[in-house]
DNA sequence: GCGACAG
DNA sequence: ATCTTGTCGC
């Protein structure tokens, strides 16, 4: 691993991000999720009906990482396994929602958007905390705040159920249909269903080892 | 040089 | 992310 390296290659992945809608619905959502037991990572994939928010599939995949999580190059440690579990899936998706920023990232491509560009599909990163730029006013439960990066915006802080999270467009969607499909995708805790059952199904799955 | 720093 | 008991609150 080249620090150098992986700059070059979120540089030239961003170059191919589309931040304008390609899908005319979005009708499944895949969260993806991963916990760690060393370096052993178990990701998660969940695939859920964003009218019903009903599971319709979930995976899990193990797979060895040797890459450490190095701020600003997430992609690089998670990447292997979260794909694995992704290609177990039988049933489709529209859209990825990823743990992790999207175009609000120091080379405009953080996880969300590596993971978009790579399967070239839409997807959206969701954060608990920021990694770079800045939020322009407090958001509150109606209205989102901009996240300022290099002078324009790239994504939104959203209040969820008392919580803040940072959302920005990953690839193949547009600053207000990441907005849109996360709250529409938002129950009953801070982040969105498809993470947060990614999530717990990677902590299940990591123990069951 | 110092501080900040997704999971 | 992970290491971890009790504890405050609905």
């Amino acid at each position: 691993m080249n620090l150098t390296r992986f700059a070059e290659i979120q540089k030239k992945l961003s170059r191919r991000i589309r931040l304008e809608d390609v899908l005319e619905k979005v009708e499944r959502v895949a969260g993806v999720d991963a916990a760690y037991s060393e370096d052993a990572c178990f990701a998660a994939a969940v695939v859920v009906e964003l009218a019903t928010l009903r599971t319709v599939e979930e995976k899990t995949a193990m797979q060895t990482v040797h890459v450490p999580y190095i701020p600003g190059f997430f992609a690089f440690r998670e990447m292997g396994a979260v794909i694995k579990a992704l290609r177990r899936l039988r049933s489709s998706y529209d859209l990825l929602i990823v743990e992790g920023h999207g175009i609000a990232h120091p080379s405009g491509c953080g996880f969300a958007s590596h993971l978009g560009v790579l399967l070239r599909k839409p997807s959206i990163g969701v954060a608990k905390r920021l990694l770079c730029g800045s939020v322009r006013g407090i958001p509150s439960p109606e209205k989102p705040a901009e996240i300022v990066l290099n002078n324009s915006v790239v994504g939104y802080a959203v209040e969820s159920n008392r919580k803040v999270i940072y959302v920005s467009p990953g690839n193949m969607v547009s600053l207000a249909t990441a907005l849109e499909v996360v709250k529409k995708a938002t129950h009953r805790h801070a982040l969105p269903e498809p993470l947060h059952r990614a999530h717990l199904l990677a902590a299940r799955s990591k123990r069951g080892y």
